[in-house]
RNA sequence: GCGCCGAUGGUCUAGUGGUAGGACCUGAGCCUUCCAAGCUCAUGGCCCGGGUUCAAAUCCCGGUCGGCGCACCA
């Protein structure tokens, strides 16, 4: 943990714990005025790059969803894990899961926990590590999520939503019909998530409340293929799930194309890779600090096929910014499953096809008083026969078991038919490609891989290297001395350049120096300075941030060279102005 | 959640059973025509609760928060 930048971000107005007044909260932090712009600042260009750039189009979805939302995308069945420590070699392990291996018990995570205690007792489970015995230990209940009660009573449980993308996900049937029904097309959203997490750690970068930026791509598996071209020589340093069980494992340097070439990285995901390397790249993260991590085999969530993480070192450590995932048709056939809507894509074909189709319309009136509440059930098997095995309806009866009963009906009762059918199209479920950023992480690596302390004239300086583009104050204006004129002259550049849609502060505090001092710890990548000749001939100085170096500036000027050099078409070096006497 | 360590102005820190000093920062003034200069003055602090004691910021217990390790991390 480097405690110099979080003692630089709560001293500057990055970030801090929040609710220091009342003792401070676990896992929880609030952005300062230079945070949230820089944190705004990230997620404009994350939008414009992931966003804008690729066509893609963003929601704002609630971060409380109704429980039944949970249950269908397989985030409530860790609700009620129960963990129990080994008292020999510390390890924890699933209660509920030691109890379902080691007896007849199926669905463990519905047992009360007493009772779990006493079957750990009574089938004297152990420690599958050290095989310790675990009777007499406590078990332990923990929940991810935050759970809430939506409107009054408790009927209606909801939960805060532990990743951004449910949101996307189960409205997934609105956004295609907004879509007109065409693949591919991508929804992004970026909001706050929540996980109840045991234990916070290392200031923002794991926390409970935090911001994620997610692209949900949804594509046609048959047909889609990414605009490759586009990000083809990229450069990816990937680290491979096989090189990493290797002792001596090694990073690979692929373009995005050899990554899919030499089958390394899933296509969809090469391509976002590369989208990614040039975001990160451009906001400032460091890439000789930075990597694509492939999970490990018993690392992948439960959703997910294949993923890649992008990796920061940051204090010595990797930790995870970004996930990008190839879900395939997970969320949506979970959702379309348990919900009541349709969630797949109609695909028109080029040309209809005929086929030949077996079906039933059973005789319900028949049905019904033979078979009472049977009945429905039988329906159902024999529209699942006719499909499988027409010739079964040869007879003059068709027999078909349902719960284990035999049942007997005659054919003539079940409306069997065969016919020619035309199918102009079918029901495509879409695979998701989801690059996920977590925008607290990326912001902490933005500030560590910025951060200098280096020496001018002797003096030692510390210094946020922040990309102009990110910066969260653009520039500082000063009068060289409150006096004679100057102070108004900086006061109305100020003005000027905020009405020009700059981020600017104004200081006429201590000496020069210090107040260059000031804004190279905040990380202003520019200052103004009014002296007596501004007062002569309009002109004023423009300092860098990183160099010190100067130039001789008219004012009128001033607003599109800013934009120049913020937008990055203009390179301070580039600039030929005289260096002003100092 | 467990274990170890810690908590003094905005920040960094000194310190003692008799309620606190420094540095930096910040603000006002003087000085100063370009990189943390100098002078004067000022604001601001012992994490919370309980216990022991004549007296607790200091000792003890509990809590909160933080760092590290374990575990967890969709």
């Amino acid at each position: 943990m480097s405690r110099d930048l979080v003692e630089l971000a709560k001293r500057r107005g990055y970030f801090f714990q929040s609710a220091g007044a009342y003792g401070g909260v676990s896992g929880f932090y609030t952005y300062g005025p230079e945070g949230a712009t820089l944190k705004q600042n990230v997620e404009d260009a994350w939008r414009e790059r992931f966003q804008v750039r690729e066509g893609h189009r963003e929601i704002d979805a609630p971060t409380v969803l109704p429980e039944p939302v949970f249950e269908a995308s397989g985030h409530l069945d860790g609700f009620d894990d129960m963990l129990v420590e080994c008292p020999e070699c510390g390890e924890s392990h699933r209660a509920d899961h030691l109890v379902e291996d080691n007896t007849e018990i199926e669905e463990a995570e519905s047992i009360p926990i007493p009772e779990v205690e006493t079957l750990i007792a009574d089938h004297d489970l152990r420690c599958p590590n050290c095989d310790a015995e675990l009777a007499g230990q406590s078990v332990e209940e923990f929940n991810l999520m935050f759970e809430t009660n939506i409107g009054p009573g408790s009927s209606s449980p909801g939960y805060l939503r532990p990743e951004t993308a449910q949101g996307i996900f189960v409205e997934f049937p609105q956004l295609a019909e907004y879509a007109r029904n065409q693949l591919p097309f991508g929804i992004t959203q970026i909001g706050k998530a929540y996980r109840n997490e045991i234990s916070p750690r290392k200031s923002i970068i794991r926390v409970r409340e935090f911001t994620q930026a997610e692209l949900e791509h949804f594509v046609d598996p048959e047909a889609d293929e990414p605009p490759l071209d586009r990000v083809a020589d990229v450069e990816l340093t990937l680290y491979p799930a096989d090189e990493q069980e290797r002792e001596d494992g090694e990073y690979l340097t692929k373009t995005v194309r050899e990554a899919v070439d030499e089958g390394i990285v899933h296509e969809w995901i090469a391509y976002y890779l590369g989208v990614g390397k040039q975001w990160y790249e451009s906001i400032g993260v460091d890439m000789d600090r930075f990597r694509f991590r492939q999970h490990l085999p018993g690392e992948l969530a439960h959703y997910s096929a294949d993923c890649w993480d992008a990796e920061s070192e940051v204090d010595g450590d990797w930790i995870e910014i970004s996930g990008y995932s190839y879900r395939s048709d997970y969320d949506l056939s979970k959702h379309d499953d348990h919900s009541d809507d349709d969630f797949t894509v109609f695909k028109q074909y080029d040309e209809p096809t005929v086929v030949e189709r077996a079906t039933v319309d059973p005789d319900m009136s028949y049905l019904g008083p033979e078979f009472g509440g049977a009945a429905g059930d039988v329906a159902d098997a024999l529209e699942t026969l006719a499909e499988r095995d027409r010739t079964a309806f040869d007879a003059e009866t068709v027999t078909v078991e349902v719960d284990g009963e035999t049942h007997a009906i005659p054919v003539e009762k079940t409306g069997f038919s065969v016919d020619e059918i035309k199918e102009t199209g079918e029901h495509v479920l879409p695979h998701v490609v989801e690059p996920s950023i977590g925008v607290d992480r990326v912001i902490y690596t933005v500030l560590d891989h910025a951060y200098e302390e280096d020496e001018i004239e002797g003096e030692a300086r510390t210094r946020l290297a922040l990309e102009p583009e990110v910066a969260p104050t653009f520039v500082g204006v000063f009068p060289l001395m409150d006096k004679d004129g100057m102070g108004e002259t900086a006061r109305e550049v100020t003005a000027d350049l905020r009405a020009a849609g700059f981020d600017v502060t104004y200081d006429d505090s201590g000496n020069i120096g210090r107040r260059y001092r000031r804004q190279d710890e905040v990380g202003t990548p520019f200052c103004v300075t009014v002296d007596y000749d501004s007062l002569d001939d309009d002109t004023v100085t423009l300092r860098e941030r990183d160099s010190t170096e100067q130039v001789r500036v008219a004012v009128d000027d001033l607003p599109d060279l800013l934009a120049d050099l913020r937008s990055g078409d203009l390179a301070f070096g580039e600039l030929d102005a005289p260096t002003p006497d100092q």
